[in-house]
DNA sequence: CCGGACGCCTGTCGGC
DNA sequence: TGCCGACAGGCGTCCG
């Protein structure tokens, strides 16, 4: 579900309802997730301060005077502020009970999600380590991208997906940024030129910024941290748009699997 | 090293 | 109406 934008809007709707609270208690119902929730984690972090809460690619980072909570909400995970009468739902698999007494919720249908804790800061754990730069920062530009398609047969939407080359760029917005840019997915990265590189990291900061700006994008069940949809949906250009009119030129839209993964684009306008 | 395939889970949707 | 396969916003791992 949550790429760059909807994480950074769960994180925006709920920082400052948490940062400067104390977790009360954690009560976890459903440990298994994608790796299990740390036995030791509840207890660890009852009571503690969270001092800041920051975003690092896809992953929420809680930070507290015990350590750092490390949350990820996969593909189907969500995090809300609710009320501490709310029942949990089937899928509401861990509450940190914040000392105002609301509850902030963890569901995951699927379970794709991660809860772990680390004391070191997050940089430095294995999950985070490898990372590439963020997307919106000064670092990421065309000659960086460039550089690394450098002899890579790969495609290049496949490329912008990998979270060691750059991080947050997941499958609705790299069709969303290629278009944009006016550059097949398919196309082998390594056959991008400099030009095409400047376009294309362009468009990815256009795309994430005007996503966030929406408060990210709903197709079915994407929520921010007070159960709000977000509304980039209505600004999606070919995102599950195949055999409807391209918005540039009216020929119907192509879609394509690459890499496993279902891909839009205007092969009149993408090149 | 690289690129592709697979699996982890549950829910939903379309076709028959 | 029911069943069944395909597919879904992510990502780590394995294999050739």
């Amino acid at each position: 579900m949550p790429e760059l934008p909807e994480v950074e809007t769960v994180r925006r709707g709920i920082g400052p309802h948490v940062q400067g609270r104390r977790i009360a208690r954690v009560v976890v119902r459903e440990a298994r997730l994608r790796r299990p929730i740390p036995a030791d984690l509840a207890a660890r972090f009852a009571g503690v301060l969270v001092t800041d809460i920051v975003r690092r690619g896809k992953y929420l980072l809680f930070e507290t005077p015990a350590g750092w909570l490390i949350l990820h909400l996969g593909m189907s995970g969500s995090l809300r502020l609710v009320g501490a009468a709310q029942p949990p739902g089937k899928h509401d698999h861990v509450d940190l009970e914040l000392d105002d007494g609301r509850l902030l919720r963890f569901c995951d249908p699927r379970r794709f999600g991660l809860l772990l804790w680390t004391r070191e800061p997050p940089v430095h754990h294995p999950l985070l380590a490898g990372l590439g730069p963020e997307p919106l920062d000064e670092s990421f530009t065309g000659a960086y991208l460039y550089e690394k398609a450098q002899g890579r047969r790969l495609a290049v939407k496949s490329l912008i997906m990998d979270s060691r080359i750059v991080v947050g760029v997941g499958n609705i917005y790299a069709s969303e940024a290629l278009f944009r840019a006016r550059i097949r997915p398919d196309r082998a990265a390594g056959s991008l030129g400099r030009r095409d590189c400047d376009r294309l990291v362009e468009s990815i900061k256009i795309v994430l910024g005007e996503a966030i700006a929406a408060g990210g994008t709903t197709l079915r069940d994407f929520v921010d941290g007070q159960g709000r949809p977000g509304y980039f949906r209505m600004q999606l250009q070919v995102y599950g748009r195949g055999g409807e009119a391209c918005p540039v030129c009216a020929r119907p839209l192509d879609s394509a699997r690459i890499g496993q993964r279902s891909s839009f684009f205007c092969r009149r306008c993408q090149k």
